[in-house]
DNA sequence: GAGGTCAGGTTGTCATGACAACTGGTTTCT
DNA sequence: AGAAACCAGTTGTCATGACAACCTGACCTC
């Protein structure tokens, strides 16, 4: 049962601005990932990991609940806690394509094909909750990772926020990432995949054959207080991309 | 700030199993969803929740994370708890096809196409941890809704399963509810979402036309110890189906 | 030998108490 | 009048303590 080392020597910093739960959960994690706590093996027991760090034992509770939300670890009533023995991919988070492809090591660029203030199409007026025919701002862009056509997206924002998205803005970095400079925090979102066949300008664009099969992802972001944000329409070549997740169980049912 | 009633109306059951965090959670998630608690507003704060219902805040707190992971509400430090003001509707759950068709009105049946024992394909053998070329349990299955062709599924289980997964069960029932029913709680499933065009027999199956765009679904679930139990690769006609899912961003970001 | 029983170890739930950090409005000062 | 400081209200974090529920393996009984 031994084996616990690098949890202690990353140890917790109480004076940081960090939770300490929070500070316990990456070391966890990282001590994962790396390979340090292997796969399937047990998690020391709370009460003693608890001890060890010199916090309570909600503050290791809170720590590996974070981690069973991400899917790293499963929790067993009686038994105890258990590194899940496999890869789990990145899940579908609450990220910009842009960040996605910086973080993988890919070099994202953007091709701005419009920029314009409009009236909201009803479905946009309605998404982002808007008097019928309120003027919106809408963009379309074309994302490229290393040189290839990756993504059409089509995006509509309120007015308020054309200081915000600038033309120069979006062609430099990703929406999501403008916003989160502005002090606009995503908080939630709802979205829809599904799949149809590429339209002749799709085709032309993304550089795919004719009619072959896209990717569609419609999504409305909600910000901090739980207003709309953003309406996007993003189609993606099939063979070029995928959606990852984990899904985990309600751990009542 | 009245208006707080319904919710001590469902009073909270101290003798049932059921905790109280969870009894809370879903007595507000009524009261949400009915729309006694309309959307925008703020939630009683959670030292008064506490107080009224007699429970200790720590437990008021649990319930309310449990809506936060749900997309039901949004916390905000100095502010409150509001009701997030839109539907979110149904997340992509760890559930099967049959029983989301069965819940929303439909009446799925099953045709079974194959029911067979064989040597695990490469990929499968990986995604299941056994060893190579060991042999497992493939069955395929159309699913219908109404009549119409809704799934393609293909799935393969370790043989140990054989008694459990039947050919009869296979053809009443769905496989997430006869692995339930043996006491078999899936816990965890990593999926990928794709797209691509029809072949020939999937046109002849499913219904569609030719090379039309097929939606994608490769998924693995865990049980509750971490194994593998089930590996699934599905196709749907991208014309009468879509994922639809609610992210929520990590708190801290 | 098979089965039930029990003990030990583990996570699950809940209470109480305290202080920190943040927000928005009000008041005060310049 | 404008800006800064303050304050009340709220959620965020953390500690301590206690008991319940559950699983496994060892032991005992039949």
């Amino acid at each position: 049962m031994g084996a616990r080392r690098g949890l202690t020597d990353a140890a917790l910093d109480r004076a940081s601005p960090v939770p300490l739960y929070y500070q316990l959960a990456e070391n966890l994690e990282t001590a994962i990932r790396s390979g340090s706590l292997s796969s399937g093996s047990h998690l020391e027991n709370e009460v003693e990991l608890a001890r060890q760090l010199r916090v309570s034992r909600p503050t290791v509770r809170r720590a590996i609940a974070v981690l069973a939300n991400r899917g790293l670890v499963i929790r067993r009533h009686g038994i105890g806690t258990l590194v899940v023995p496999v890869r789990v991919r990145r899940p579908v988070r609450l990220s910009s394509l842009f960040d996605d492809l910086a973080e993988s090591g890919q070099t994202p660029t953007t091709r701005l094909l419009a920029y314009e203030v409009v009236p909201a199409p009803p479905d946009v007026s309605t998404s982002l909750q808007l008097p019928r025919g309120m003027r919106v701002l809408h963009f379309e862009r074309l994302r490229l990772a290393s040189g290839q056509p990756i993504s059409l997206m089509r995006n509509f924002v309120p007015l308020a926020l054309k200081e915000v998205v600038t033309e120069e803005g979006l062609q430099l970095t990703g929406l999501y990432r403008l916003l989160r400079q502005s002090g606009i925090h995503l908080r939630l979102a709802s979205q829809s995949i599904g799949a149809r066949s590429a339209q002749p300008r799709e085709t032309r664009l993304l550089k795919v054959i004719r009619s072959a099969p896209l990717l569609t992802m419609r999504r409305i972001s909600y910000g901090d207080a739980g207003q709309p944000v953003e309406y996007g329409s993003h189609v993606y070549p099939a063979e070029r991309y995928s959606f990852e997740m984990s899904v985990v169980a309600d751990s009542r049912t």
